[in-house]
RNA sequence: GGAGAGGUGCAGGAGUGGCUUAACUGGCACGCCUGGAAAGCGUGUGUACCGCGAAACGGUACCGGGGGUUCGAAUCCCCCUCUCUCCGCCA
């Protein structure tokens, strides 16, 4: 959510930043600014016609101790209209308030300067590309008929179980669930992460402090029951650690990493994009958040990418960053990194990242603030978060590009997590 | 699921309609005292919005959330929510 002063103070800039998310919000800001006007005198007056009120009962109060009946009752007969008055204040008031919030949650954060012009995934910038494609033999086999072949996971089984997009992994395919997770999260440790394990379930105020509500509500599943939603990303959990706190300056960054189960329900997707591991509705994802001072949230951003990438790298699987264009870049965020890895059977990219950072726009909606040392007035801090790393499409990768005749190699680093070195 | 007790400031904790400007204790900050410190003494200690260019200052709201009664509500009434204790069920 964007800040409403900074709104009112800086209307043309919100406007034109917003057209590269091709985004008109002019009508928006115009309308917030008139209704905020509005919404000040109202205050100004209800604030005026309380006071005054507050002054009258302190008055009678005093009467009625001193004894003096007939003055105190005269006081009272004073109180009806004002008292009038301040209801309907409230009312409007309370009105007004309720549609600049209707507002203001509409309208998606500024891009960063450096977010590409652009409509969508094809107008992304690709800004490194690292790796040798590699060339498969002959009868090499998309993943989803390597994983049969092997017993790795059987989606017909999770149809049986629950429904499509819920794999069965099971044998060296469970196993390379496990190996992976705990690789993510040694190496999240190695760079100063500290481990949590949220909860898989949040209430509608986490839902709200991220973002996902009310704009993505139809992203999550939802236990109707209890008003919880299963989350779709431990961004949520994890980022709302930090919901309604002030925070010591000194103590920024915080650096969290958490594994979780990811459940989406993907509505509308269909087609050959969703075969195999493409898409799912659960997925493993170790993720990574920072709560950071703003002058050095894109200092954290580059720590962040620089993460991800010696992931992949480790891995061993041809990568490339995109910077995401204005047209594709989230509602959310700021600047968005996304990686894709190279599946070679199915010969396109796929992603598997996305490491943004939102600044102040989730802090905003989550009262997320930082004191600076000695300053009264806080301020709000701003959130990243990335995926290091979503688990399906890496799998994908592995058995495509790492098929051989004899069976799938394991990359070196995974054997100590794995057990094993090839599947066959 | 059943019964009961609770939710007050940075923390503990008092407060059954107006001398409450939320007592008191602790924490923290600053000052006095000291060669320096401790102790002691004193002062201060939240958030949001509004007014002002900013600060100082002033106003309003906030005692879990929402509504009601009243001239006046932390206090009385209603609804919701969360926590704790006991019982039941249970990995």
């Amino acid at each position: 959510m964007l800040n409403l002063k900074f709104i009112q103070d800086n209307p043309e800039l919100v406007i034109d930043k917003l057209k590269r998310k091709n985004f008109d919000a002019s009508e928006i800001v115009s309308t917030i600014i008139d209704l905020y006007a509005q919404k000040n005198k109202l205050q100004g007056q209800a604030d005026q016609a309380k006071a005054e009120m507050n002054k009258i009962s302190k008055d009678i109060g005093l009467l009625f101790r001193e004894g003096k009946q007939e003055e105190a009752n005269a006081a009272k007969a004073r109180t009806s209209e004002l008292k009038e008055n301040i209801k309907q204040f409230d009312v409007d008031f309370a009105d007004i308030e309720a549609k600049v919030n209707d507002l203001l949650v509409q309208l998606p954060n500024l891009p960063h300067d450096s977010v590409p012009q652009g409509k969508g995934e094809e107008d992304n910038e690709v800004i490194t590309s690292v790796g040798e494609i590699p060339t498969l033999h002959e009868k090499a086999l998309p993943h989803w008929e390597l994983a049969q072949k092997y017993n790795l996971i059987d989606f017909e089984l999770g149809v049986k179980l629950t429904g499509a997009g819920f794999p069965v992994y099971r044998g060296k395919g469970a196993q390379l669930q496990r190996a992976l997770i705990n690789f993510f999260l040694a190496e999240a440790a190695k760079a100063g992460y500290e481990e949590v394990q949220p909860p898989l379930v949040v209430n509608e105020d986490s839902g709200f402090g991220t973002g996902q509500l009310p704009d993505k509500e139809g992203m999550m599943y939802h236990i109707t029951a209890e008003n919880l939603y299963l989350i779709p990303t431990a961004e949520v959990p994890v980022t709302n650690i930090y919901r309604d706190v002030i925070l010591d300056a000194k103590d920024l960054p915080y650096k969290n990493t958490a594994y979780s189960a990811c459940f989406r329900r993907e509505a509308g997707s269909y087609g050959k994009d969703v075969r195999g591991l493409n898409r799912l509705h659960q997925f493993d994802k170790v993720e990574v958040v920072q709560i950071a001072h703003p002058d050095k949230s894109y200092e954290v951003l580059n720590e962040m990418v620089k993460h991800v990438t010696g992931l992949v790298e480790k891995l061993g699987l041809p990568y490339r960053i995109l910077r995401l264009c204005g047209g594709d870049i989230s509602f959310t965020s700021a600047l968005t990194y996304d990686f894709e890895v190279y599946s070679a059977a199915q010969k396109k990219w796929l992603e598997v990242s996305s490491v943004s950072n939102f600044e102040s726009f989730q802090a905003n909606r989550l009262k997320l603030r930082f004191r600076e040392d000695g300053v009264k007035k806080p301020q709000l801090a701003h959130t990243l978060n990335g995926s290091a790393l979503a688990l399906p499409r890496i799998v994908a990768a592995l058995l495509e590009n790492n098929q051989t005749p004899e069976g799938i190699k394991i990359p070196d680093v995974l054997v100590p997590y794995t057990g094993f070195e090839i599947i066959d």
